[in-house]
DNA sequence: TATATTTATTGCAATATTACGATTAAAGAA
DNA sequence: TTCTTTAATCGTAATATTGCAATAAATATA
């Protein structure tokens, strides 16, 4: 079937799940990295620093895009792309409620 | 082609995707958090708990048991499973490091 | 207008993931 | 040993993801 049953789950567990699947492909890693590293770009630069071809490029930008991770502007023939940074702060804080559980001592294992 | 071009990203790129993998699905962060919350657990619990087939549960703990968040104790005929806290801990690392990039005010957009 | 540049979209092939019924394996109980 | 319980594995169907060539769309420039 490979579909995912999101309904028997929480909006939390969903969210994080989301989130959490657009980081699950190095490309989208070494998109936001980058992004991060020169705090604007155009698509073309990816292509060449990350290696993959535009098409896939483009793709992996309108996932990040659709989930508002990173926004991008029109400029002229090409487009910046960047962080979302309020959209990126919110991400945070719903990954980390769900990294920093508290993990008790008296462990069974 | 539908097949991740690894080798073309860095080692800790593939890190943070291999873990964001594991928790891009939302029975997976449903099981992690069981486990943190009742700090110990056999499959059937999950089974009932979550609401999938027991080969799927099965399926997903041998994920979080290959990537090493899990660990898995025989007691009898059923298993205990609980979260592998150091790993835990060296994953959560890798996480923060990609998740707490330095957002710079002046951004383009 | 015609051309060049840059990014998005389409279409498709290859691979991966999800889910579960059926079965198997392992260990305790009768 | 046989039965029961519990979890893993197998096999398979359905769906999702990845990647790219070809093409389209949008805008700047000659």
């Amino acid at each position: 079937m490979g579909i995912t049953k999101t309904e028997i789950f929480t909006d939390q567990q969903n969210q994080v799940s989301t989130f959490a699947k657009a980081f699950g492909h190095p490309a989208r890693v070494a998109i936001l990295q980058h992004l991060f590293k020169i705090n604007a770009c155009i698509c073309g630069d990816l292509v060449e620093e990350i290696g993959l071809a535009q098409p896939t490029i483009s793709q992996h930008l309108k996932e990040l895009k659709t989930l508002g991770l990173i926004k991008g502007n029109i400029e002229g023939t090409s487009i910046c792309y960047c962080i979302h940074t309020e959209n990126w702060t919110k991400m945070k804080a719903v990954m980390l409620q769900f990294l920093d559980q508290d993990i008790s001592k008296e462990n069974c294992c």
